[in-house]
DNA sequence: TTAAAACTATACTAATTTGTCAAGATTAAA
DNA sequence: TTTAATCTTGACAAATTAGTATAGTTTTAA
C-alpha cells in the first residue's frame, strides 16, 4: 500500500497555491522552484488538479493558479482521490481477477473485499477531516517554525 | 493510494494455506489453480511470504506450504507489510525530495508527513486487529456461503 | 502589433512493477 | 537408484507509472 508520487507532489503543489493567498496566484515556475519538481512535471500535476476542478488557471502574461474554492472547503481527500484514486474502487474484484474470474466466489474474496473496504473507509475519514487550511494553520503554529515568505 | 497486486494476491494465497488446515500443506499448483494466478507468479509471491517467515515450505515429493504460526496469531498487517511495504516509512522525506532536498523545511513538509503518518496509523490499527483466522471465520459464517472443498 | 510570460497538450523516454521462463535442487516412493 | 513431484532462483519480458521534451495557445503590456 503505497502513495504515488503524484499524490505526494500534488498535495504539496496545491498547498503552495493555497499559501499564496486569496486570488494572489502563483505560477508553475514558482511552484517548481519551491518544491524542487521540474516545470514540466509540475505542469502535468497541475493539469490533473485543474481537470478535477480543484484549481483554476489564469493564462497570459500575468497568469498563474488559484484555488477553485476556499482552502477550508477543500479536504485533502479530494486532492488525493484526484491524483491517485481510491484504495478500494468498484472495479476491485474485476481488477484482481484477470482470468474468467471463476475464483471470485463468496468463500474468500468477499471477506477480503470487506476488509479493504473498511481500510478505505478509515483512510477517507481522516482525509475528509483535514482541509488545506488545517494544514496551513497547523504549520504556522508548530513550535520552531516561522511563516516563510 | 493503491494496493499492489502482490498485496492482494499474497493475502489470498496465504489464506489458502491457512484454510488448508493444521500441518496439512498445500502446493503451488493447487493455490495457483484455485486463485487463477500462474504457477510462476504464485511461486514468486510465496517466496516473499517465506522470506518474511510467514509460511514454511516443505520440499520434495510430498512437499507444500504451511503457515509458520497459527492463523489466529498472524495479523493481516504482517502479510501486507511483507508484500507491499508501509504507506509511511522512515525514508519518506528522502524519497519524495529527490533533489538536494532544499525544500524539506518545516514550513510544509513536516505537516504533510504528520498527515500521512496518521493515515498509516489508522490503517495499521485495522490490519493489526484482523487475523487470518478472523477472515476464515467470518467467511464461513457468512449467509449463503458454503465451505468449499 | 509584437514580444514576453504564462498555461496546454501530446508524444516520447526512463524507471518501476508485474508477470514469465527455464534450469536447478530436494525429497519420497517404487 | 531412478523417477516424479515438489520447491528455488535468477534472468528475462511485458505493462504500468513517472517524468521529460517540444510545439503549441492565450493574454498582457509596451
Amino acid at each position: 500500500m503505497k502513495l504515488s508520487t503524484q499524490e505526494v507532489y500534488g498535495l504539496r503543489c496545491i498547498l503552495r497555491i493555497a499559501q499564496a493567498g486569496e486570488g494572489a496566484g502563483i505560477t508553475i515556475p514558482e511552484i517548481s522552484e519551491k518544491e524542487g519538481i521540474s516545470k514540466a512535471y509540475t505542469a502535468k500535476i497541475l493539469r490533473i488538479l485543474r481537470l478535477n476542478n480543484l484549481i483554476i488557471s489564469e493564462r497570459g502574461k500575468h497568469g498563474g493558479y488559484v484555488l477553485a474554492d476556499m482552502p477550508e472547503k477543500i479536504p485533502v481527500s479530494r486532492v488525493v482521490n484526484a491524483l491517485g484514486g481510491k484504495l478500494y474502487e468498484s472495479d476491485f474484484c474485476r481488477k484482481y481477477h484477470p482470468e474468467n474470474n471463476h475464483v471470485c466466489d463468496p468463500l474468500d474474496t468477499c471477506t477480503i473485499r470487506d476488509l479493504w473496504f473498511s481500510v478505505q473507509h478509515a483512510v477517507d475519514e481522516i482525509l475528509n477531516g483535514v482541509t488545506l487550511q488545517d494544514i496551513i494553520n497547523y504549520t504556522i503554529t508548530m513550535p520552531g517554525t516561522t511563516t516563510k515568505k
